[in-house]
DNA sequence: CTGCATGCAAACGTTTTGCAACCCC
DNA sequence: GGGGTTGCAAAACGTTTGCATGCAG
């Protein structure tokens, strides 16, 4: 786990602390909403969690994906996760493994591209959402 | 590739035909901006772009991703195609292979989530953008 | 002729930004 | 003390929607 103290440089302050401690117990990604929402009413401005978010991709502590047209952000841990994303409730649920080191191996020889990310989501239909999708 | 004619029950209008068309050129994934911009002056209204590229995603002849906060549309061949897209410049670039099939089979057999798609994105930084980014 | 599809304009929700006040180093 | 950081408010951005008109089947 990365150490709070090392923050690349940014400054540790108060509400950068509150947002690495929420992220750290997430088991799932979040939008920059759910965070506001899961913090005690004025606690943080929402522009402030997204400027912190920000930050925090920069420096490579935290990863970003995508779902209907909203951030979500994930604590970068060294064990690399992946999850399965229902479209129809948006319910999250980790998965074991990652199919990409070798491919991202291979990549990296055969093309001059430095890989950073690769998206840590996998889009389908959960047990109780597969009724009316094939 | 797809026959124009089989649009699924979706009636054949001229602006489904002139999107169609352009999306089986694309060699990489497109926003609806770019789809505009792409198009001669006033050919079609950029909500009835957004119409089409959402229809035309429901019934699997187009997959959605994400980068930047924008959808990107790709038409979905037989072959699966994945790609490097750069953070920087945001120029993307064909890879060869696909790294998911087996690693999905396993998800969908040792859960009960019915895959969807996955992402075909890989974030990095192209050749001549590496400079300045480790 | 009927209903799905489109154009236009306005609304929406998420994310970004400008600026003054604040506070970490 | 100085420069990075925050709160607030407003703007920007991609996308969606309502409604009247148009056109495919």
């Amino acid at each position: 786990m990365i150490p709070v103290k090392e923050l690349h440089g940014l400054r540790i302050t108060t509400q950068r602390k509150t947002i690495f401690d929420l992220l750290k117990n997430y088991a799932t990604p979040k939008c920059a909403e759910d965070i506001y929402e899961d913090l005690p009413p004025k606690t943080m401005d929402l522009s402030t969690i997204y400027r912190i978010l920000d930050a925090f991709s920069k420096i490579g502590i935290v990863t970003k994906s995508f779902l209907n047209n909203k951030v979500y952000y994930h604590i970068a841990t060294h064990e690399h996760k992946h999850f399965l994303v229902c479209l129809e409730c948006h319910g999250t649920q980790e998965v074991e493994g990652c199919p990409f080191p070798k491919f991202e191996e291979k990549i990296e020889e055969s093309s001059d591209f430095k890989i950073a990310y690769h998206p840590v989501e996998i889009y389908g239909y959960c047990k109780k959402c597969q009724d009316g999708h094939k």
